[in-house]
DNA sequence: AAGATTTTCAACCGCTCTCGT
DNA sequence: CACGAGAGCGGTTGAAAATCT
């Protein structure tokens, strides 16, 4: 990590930094002295410009190292601490989704910095999905030759739990998928049936369908995607919502159908963590901004904290409220037709 | 108990993107 | 439109900590 430049002046010395060019800066681990006067300067004046942060923090470093160092480690939001299962599941969901793009699964998680995640992927995400037989980079089911040649303590285990993977992967998608050779973004399971439209007042029909692939059709979707990386708030505590975003109207009838899966599967996270004891189910701070209805409806959470049946009477019903476009409009008034033979 | 090996994670590097001029 | 500066991102490194032998 330390060039040689660096050696000659002690730990981390060094004329010639990109950023700061000018000045010696210091490099390497950061002391709690250091951390001090970048919190004193950034609680007292905010960072501006990052490139003036050292100087006149009175640090000798660049101002990129400062940045980092506030983004990281000192900002006072972060939440420490090991990762829960529940933000282990929405990396890995959301990773199949966009791949290594760290700061946008970050984004998802409060309190959490793309270093964090990715080093909690390449440390700990990456060798269970290995263990269970699953490529990490497509999420696909890894090829025999892939386990068999690899000589390395993530492919023993493979071997030895292989066998049982069908059943027992944690992700449930893509282990139906034996394909190997299938793109990670193309559609991994049949579609379903499209369920039938909602009436557009209440009270809303329940919903039909629960699919196990929602975020691969969403992948489909190229308004999703790029709320996603838009960075939009997308969570009610730890539970996403992005699979219960898309406005279907854009994208045919498949996308109708995904919108309700989402739906339904937010509302059964949030059962689910109901359960839990331990959560704090509190009062909505807010919730159902819907944005662009008509184009690419969204629908946007800010809350680490919900109130559950609230959720119930009126997430649901909005994550389904929409004006069915003309495409997809005869699709589901024949599904319905179908339904009521 | 001690040395070797592996794992973790803070920090850096180089690149791209964005924005102002 | 071109250019430069600063911000932000993903990949990578390597010291420290943890685990193994």
């Amino acid at each position: 990590m330390v060039s040689c430049d660096d050696m000659q002046e002690g730990l981390g010395n060094k004329t010639g930094h990109q950023c700061c060019s000018k000045r010696k800066v210091k490099r390497g681990l950061w002391s709690p002295d250091e951390d001090e006067k970048l919190i004193k300067y950034i609680t007292t004046h905010g960072h501006g410009s990052w490139s003036s942060v050292p100087k006149l923090a009175g640090l000798q470093r660049c101002g990129k190292s400062c940045r980092l160092r506030w983004i990281n480690y000192l900002r006072p939001d972060l939440k420490r601490g090991s990762f829960t299962a529940q933000e282990e599941s929405i990396i890995v969901e959301i990773h199949r989704m966009l791949g290594n793009r760290w700061a946008q699964i970050a984004k998802h998680l409060p309190g959490r910095t793309d270093n964090e995640v990715k080093n909690f992927w390449n440390s700990c995400i990456k060798k269970k999905l290995i263990a269970q037989g699953l490529d990490p980079k497509t999420h696909n089911l890894l090829s025999n030759n892939y386990i068999h040649n690899n000589n390395n303590n993530a492919c023993k285990l493979i071997s030895h739990q292989y066998s049982h993977q069908q059943t027992t992967s944690t992700f449930t998608v893509d282990s139906q998928i034996n394909d190997i050779s299938m793109d990670m973004k193309a559609p991994l399971i049949p579609f379903p049936t499209i369920p039938p439209v909602p009436d557009t007042n209440p009270p809303y029909p329940p919903l039909l369908h629960k699919f196990s692939s929602i975020s691969t059709c969403e992948y489909q979707n190229p308004n999703t995607l790029a709320f996603l990386e838009s960075g939009s708030k997308s969570s009610i505590g730890s539970v996403p919502v992005s699979s219960s975003t898309s406005h279907p109207s854009e994208f045919g009838m498949l996308d109708e159908s995904c919108m309700w899966a989402g739906g339904y599967e937010l509302i059964q996270s949030i059962k689910s963590e109901k359960e839990q004891p331990e959560l704090q189910v509190e009062t909505i701070e807010k919730t159902n901004e819907l944005i662009g209805a008509g184009q690419n409806m969204v629908a946007s959470f800010e809350t680490s904290t919900f109130d559950f049946d609230f959720v119930e009477s009126t997430l649901l019903p909005c994550g389904m409220y929409y004006n069915p476009s003309p495409i997809v409009q005869p699709a589901w008034n024949s599904w319905a037709l179908q339904e009521k033979k």
